[in-house]
DNA sequence: CACTTGACCTGTCCGC
DNA sequence: TGCGGACAGGTCAAGT
C-alpha cells in the first residue's frame, strides 16, 4: 500500500497523537508482525516515553526515551491506527473511515497508552512489521545503507536523479522508479503518475531516456508526491491515516486505476499493461515505447 | 554483477 | 453457488 505520501500521512498523524505519551502495555498475536525477545520489549518498550515519528523512505520510526526505537513497515495492507478510549475503541468517524470497531481480524499489535488510548497495528495480509531495535543502530540495518534519496528533499536535484537512475541502465524506467535503493519512497502509484506526468513509457530502458525526460519526470515526480501528501495520501483498498480517514488523492489521479477512462491531457482511453511484474496505466498515446 | 521472477499472506473479484 | 485463477499500494531471496 502505503507509499511516501501516506507514510508520511502517518507519520504526521501519529507525532501529533503520540509525541510525550508512554506506552503501558503491548500486545500481539502474530510473531512476523512483532518479533522482538520479550526482555527487550519489557525493558525498552514499556514505560518509554514517545520522543518524536519519524520517516525515511517507506519506513516509519517512533523514537522512544530508551534510546530505543520502534520502526515499521505497513508493506501492501499495513495500518497504524490511534483510538481513544471513548466506547471500547469503536470507530469515531464513521464517514471517513474505512475500518471500524478495533480490534478486528486483521489487528496484529495493539499499544496501550497513558492517555487511556490505544494504537492498533492492523495488518490484513501480514507482510509488514514492527520492531524494536536501539536508535543508533538504524543507520547500520541493511535497508538504511542501500536505500536511495528522498524526492522531496532540498538537495534533491534532477541531476541527482539522473544519476541514481542510470544506476539501473540497462532496465526499465519503471523498475528503476520502484527500487528503493535509487530513489526512496516511490510505489506503483507514483511511479505511474510521474510516468504519465512526463509522457515516458515504463517499459523505456533507463539509458534512452533523455536529460530532457528526467528534468520531465523529476518535475512531476515532485509535484504528485507533493500533491499527493496535500490530499492525504492515496486510499484504494486499504490505507488509513492515523486517525483511521482514507486519503484523498485517487480522485486526483490521471492514469492509476483509471483504464478504460479518458487521459486527462489528450482524451485517448487509457491502458492497463505489465511492467516489472506490476499493473501498470499509460496513456498509449502520449506514452510510446520506442524511443 | 545486473536483472527478473517467485514467495511471502489474506481477501476479493471475475469467468466458467 | 462453487471453484480456480488472477490480482492487490512492497520487498526479499532465489533464479538466470
Amino acid at each position: 500500500m502505503p507509499e511516501l505520501p501516506e507514510v508520511e500521512t502517518v507519520r504526521r498523524g501519529l507525532s501529533r497523537l503520540l509525541e510525550g505519551l508512554v506506552i503501558i502495555a503491548v500486545s500481539s498475536d502474530n510473531p512476523k508482525s512483532f518479533p522482538n525477545a520479550p526482555a527487550d520489549v519489557e525493558q525498552f518498550m514499556i514505560g518509554a516515553q514517545v520522543v518524536a515519528v519519524k520517516r525515511r523512505a517507506k519506513v516509519l520510526m517512533i523514537e522512544l526515551s530508551t534510546k530505543y526505537s520502534l520502526i515499521i513497515h505497513l508493506k501492501m495492507t499495513g495500518q497504524m491506527v490511534y483510538r481513544a478510549d471513548n466506547e471500547r475503541f469503536g470507530a469515531g468517524h464513521p464517514n471517513d473511515s474505512l475500518i471500524g470497531e478495533l480490534p478486528d481480524r486483521s489487528t496484529r499489535v495493539i499499544f496501550d497508552l497513558s492517555d487511556g488510548a490505544r494504537l492498533f497495528f492492523n495488518d490484513q495480509r501480514k507482510f509488514g512489521w514492527v520492531r524494536l531495535v536501539p536508535t543508533a543502530e538504524i543507520p547500520m540495518i541493511d535497508f538504511f545503507q542501500k536505500v536511495g534519496p528522498e524526492p522531496l528533499g532540498n538537495d534533491f536535484t534532477w541531476e541527482i536523479m539522473r544519476e541514481r537512475l542510470q544506476r539501473r541502465k540497462n532496465t526499465n524506467i519503471k523498475a528503476a522508479l520502484l527500487d528503493q535503493s535509487v530513489i526512496a519512497g516511490v510505489g506503483n502509484i507514483y511511479a505511474d503518475e510521474s510516468l504519465w506526468g512526463a509522457k515516458i513509457h515504463p517499459k523505456r530502458l533507463v539509458k534512452t531516456v533523455t536529460d530532457q525526460e528526467i528534468k520531465a519526470l523529476y518535475k512531476a515526480l515532485r509535484d504528485v508526491l507533493e500533491l499527493s501528501i496535500s490530499k492525504g495520501g492515496s486510499t484504494d483498498q486499504h490505507y488509513v491515516d492515523a486517525e483511521g480517514k482514507r486519503g484523498k488523492y485517487l480522485t486526483f489521479a490521471n492514469v492509476f486505476r483509471r483504464e478504460g477512462q479518458p487521459c486527462p491531457r489528450c482524451g485517448t482511453i487509457i491502458e492497463k499493461l505489465r511492467v516489472a511484474g506490476r499493473g501498470t496505466h499509460i496513456c498509449p498515446k502520449e506514452q510510446v515505447e520506442q524511443s
